[in-house]
DNA sequence: TTTATGGCTGTCA
DNA sequence: ATGACAGCCATAA
C-alpha cells in the first residue's frame, strides 16, 4: 500500500483536533511533516466534502482570525461553529491562540 | 506534460 | 500594532 499523501495526513491531523480548541495552518502543518507549508493544509481543507465530518473549522490562520476564501460567509460560518464549541472571539474577530490554540502532545496541564 | 491557483507564513518598514 | 511583499509546494485542469 503506497503510502499516505499529503492530504491524508493533513486530514488526520486536523482529525485530532479536540473540540473547543483551535489549531494553524502553521501548527498543522508542522505536525504533517510539510515543514511548515501552511498553504496546503488549507487546500486539503477546501478539498473536503460538505459532508465530511472533518472540523475543518477548527483550523484557522497564524493570526489568529478565520481565513478569507471565496466566501465571505465561510467566515461567518466558521465562526459560528467555533462559538459552538466554546471557543471566543474578541471584538476583532481574532481567537486568543493562547486559550484556545490547540497544544498537541500531553501538553502542560493547566491549573 | 505544463500552467495557474490557492482558507498561509515570516520578515521588513 | 498593522500593512505590504515574496516564497514554497501540492492539487486540479
Amino acid at each position: 500500500m503506497p503510502p499516505p499523501s499529503t492530504y491524508d495526513m493533513i486530514y488526520a491531523i486536523v482529525k485530532h483536533i479536540p473540540r473547543g480548541r483551535v489549531a494553524t495552518y502553521g501548527q498543522i502543518a508542522n505536525l504533517a511533516n510539510l515543514g511548515g507549508h501552511a498553504r496546503q493544509v488549507g487546500y486539503a481543507l477546501n478539498a473536503l466534502s460538505a459532508n465530511t465530518r472533518m472540523p475543518w473549522h477548527r483550523v484557522i490562520n497564524a493570526k489568529g482570525e478565520i481565513s478569507i476564501r471565496k466566501d465571505p460567509q465561510c467566515e461567518h460560518r466558521q465562526r459560528r461553529l467555533l462559538e459552538q464549541e466554546g471557543v471566543v472571539f474578541d471584538e476583532r474577530s481574532r481567537i486568543t491562540l493562547a486559550r484556545f490554540g490547540w497544544k498537541p502532545r500531553r501538553g502542560p496541564r493547566r491549573s
